[in-house]
DNA sequence: CTATTTCTTGACGTTCGCGTAAAGGGAAGG
DNA sequence: CCTTCCCTTTACGCGAACGTCAAGAAATAG
């Protein structure tokens, strides 16, 4: 056996390119729980997997408080039958709206495009 | 000629399911600048075209001062060539995200939907 | 004309997601 | 040992996007 790899905040911030603020307030929101060795925080290859699950949830849009939501769901690994109807529900919530916006975005692009196009032609002129 | 129909603040609130405060903000934020009769507002059918883009806007989680910088540049028809060429470049960084949050989206999406298949799974046993 | 909505403009309050000092502790290099 | 970082907590500040009264004007109903 090895001992996991570890890393303090300053390269969890470097690698993640965010500040050491925003980790601690993560921290605080209960997003990651970072081991400590005496004060100082030390991030584990599991909590950086959660960074990059929070980070691609804040590029969808989703608040802290709906992606601490989310991760706490996937931690909950066995539970009870109506326990778990939540979840689902939950989620299926979750994947309506994001394919609501995916049908937004997909709009925005398309009207962004063809207004690219059009300023290009008024250009070659 | 028939004359535009034009809309209440408080019917405009109704249709679009937001408040009238909303709206004085998105007035005060200059998204949207409806008419006057006296002291009234009063929505013309282009403002609340205005107003399903910016909702759309929101829904993909641009602010609004984005969102009318966005509207701005549509608005700015014919201009000189390198302000074109500014508006062209801002236009092709909004694309950038855009498709930025799609893949973003998908590999969510996917996510979520193995883990209900999987809550499935554990539910059917 | 009166009563009831609906509207108006302030102006202060609130939540979110951190930024930004302030003040100090602990490890690492010379 | 001293300096220099890197780290710690505590705490106030801030912009965004409205919510929430307050106080009054104006349109509409009866």
């Amino acid at each position: 056996m090895f001992a996991e790899r570890l890393f303090s905040i300053g390269q969890v911030c470097e690698e993640f390119g965010l500040t050491a603020r925003a980790l601690r307030f993560y921290e605080d929101e209960q997003l990651i729980s970072p081991e400590r060795r005496g004060t100082q925080r030390l991030y584990s290859e599991r909590d950086r997997a959660r960074l990059a699950w929070i980070l691609r949830g804040k590029r969808v849009g989703f608040s802290l408080a709906t992606i601490r939501e989310m991760v706490d769901l996937y931690d909950v690994g066995d539970q009870r039958e109506t326990q778990r109807m939540v979840t689902l529900e939950r989620c299926r919530e979750r994947v309506e709206t994001l394919i609501r916006q995916r049908i937004d975005i997909d709009a925005t692009l398309k009207e962004l495009q063809d207004f690219i196009a059009l300023v290009d032609r008024q250009t070659k002129d």
